[in-house]
DNA sequence: TCCAGTAGTATCCTTTTGTATACTATACCA
DNA sequence: TGGTATAGTATACAAAAGGATACTACTGGA
């Protein structure tokens, strides 16, 4: 029940869903299935390329998401989430879920 | 069931677990109830004094821990989690197992 | 002929995060 | 009289994360 402090595994999940567009990435990502990188880009206003490119190399990386090149000019690359991958999504909801009620909590005690 | 990315939480949750030190350090509080500064810096080998005071502080401002100072020489502070920071634990257990997972898994699909 | 669209890379900059080390005041103990 | 312990702060630095902007190759369409 209890996690041993020093043998904690909190943080391998942590480097993969951290950041400040990871997160964002992979709800779209669960919610469409598979999108190319333009829709991507077009789905998350102030992204700029270089955070949308090194983000989605890392979860690539971490089998968390797969890249499927089309050779064909002008350039297509679909990106979609690993059936693995698919096992972050229970995490995400509880994270979201935790913070809508952090935010309420906030306002509350922030006034008292 | 399905969270519209854009207008997700789950930098909220983890604005709060996010850094190399706040997991283990709500571990420890959680585990021990209430501990000294000294206690949690003896605890969690290699952290710094500005760095443990850094994230002590952080947690603080969110209500997850509180503070609380005896007034003696040589100083006495203890910290200890708050009601509404025990609600994180749920949560770091979910992050820690899947952790867990996504170790072992690792090592297995790097060696195919 | 010129422009838009694709999926990036390259370069430079700022901000955040983390490390290392030295320093503080005061009391107790030997 | 000098050392140890407590809970920090101050300073300087290194590394990582993120942002802004310009650039590329190639093609199809106006």
């Amino acid at each position: 029940m209890n996690i041993e402090p020093n043998l904690c595994r909190v943080e391998d999940a942590l480097e993969i869903i951290v950041g400040k567009w990871k997160p964002i990435i992979l709800l779209h990502l669960l919610k469409n299935g598979t999108m190319r990188f333009s829709d991507l880009k077009r789905s998350i206003p102030n992204i700029t390329q270089k955070m949308l490119t090194k983000n989605l190399r890392e979860l690539e990386n971490e089998d968390i998401i797969e890249r499927f090149v089309y050779p064909q000019v002008p350039p297509k690359v679909e990106y979609s989430i690993t059936e693995y991958g698919k096992e972050l999504e229970p995490l995400l909801h509880a994270m979201h879920k935790w913070g809508v009620k952090h935010a309420l909590h906030k306002q509350q005690y922030k006034f008292i």
